[in-house]
DNA sequence: CAGTATCCCAGATGATACTG
DNA sequence: CAGTATCATCTGGGATACTG
């Protein structure tokens, strides 16, 4: 639903730049690993290595069967995880992250350097930001804060 | 809603660590700046500069303003974005991304290299486990794709 | 065990129209 | 210009129950 552009050969530049022509570059991986669940369950998947179903109901606190089933099947469509099936009674079927979401490993470790770093600051804006809010109220160009 | 954990200082680690007790750390992350159109806004805003509202709305190509407006007003709140009002006729809004929403930059740049490099690969898994799921369709174990 | 089948809901988004 | 107000819609997800 959204374009792919490269931006960039190699190496991690600290700017990435713009095209006026066309939407936002990285709108079709955030489709891709960024969910409610689908984040989650890479991440699991990654730490764990090669699980059973059950193992990551578990794990991953509250998701349902359901869900956890269409998530998992789409990363199977996406090429981001590997499903083994064993024909045994009980069934067995094993989930393992493949080489390409494996490729996903630094993002995340990127992403949680970041979170140590910053989510800190994001609670404290919040803070200053509802603080404001609530304080002067109607004042114009600064609705009250809702959400 | 979900938990942060720290899990490294600095550098980029290939492999990120768990921890059984908690949930994926990178969830808070995720629901502050991947959703369908926080992303855009964000990358918009730090490619192109301090921008008015009907820019953004230009450039975000098929945004609403009520959703630009509800995006915007939450990236505010959450400290990544800095709105400046000025009491002229007509109004002028300027948004502008803070030192803060700054610092994701290396973190998109990150992504648009990925997706250069992966995201061909997806659409040629999913190429493959669809041609798959047609070919031999009500196998056990192997359910027919959809999505 | 590893799902599937249903029903249901909330929040995000879309479409339109209207102001200070 | 920079939103706000409404209403319709849609999809991910939640709750629950049931099988090969």
């Amino acid at each position: 639903m959204t374009l792919l552009r490269p931006t960039s050969q190699n190496g991690v530049r600290m700017e990435f730049t713009a095209d006026p022509e066309l939407a936002c570059p990285i709108a079709p991986v955030v489709d891709l690993v960024f969910s409610r669940w689908t984040t989650p369950i890479l991440w699991t998947l990654n730490a764990y290595g090669r699980q059973r179903f059950v193992e990551l109901e578990r794990r991953i606190t509250s998701i349902t069967p359901k869900v956890l089933t269409q998530r998992l099947r789409q990363l199977e469509r996406d090429g981001l995880v590997v499903r083994t099936y064993h024909a045994e009674v009980p069934p067995r079927v094993e989930y393992e992250i493949s080489e390409l979401g494996r490729s996903l490993a630094p993002l995340f470790a990127h992403l949680t350097d970041w979170s140590q770093d910053n989510l800190g600051r994001v609670a404290t804006a919040r803070e200053a930001y509802d603080a404001r809010a609530s304080r002067q109220d109607g004042r114009a160009g600064v609705p009250a804060g809702r959400r």
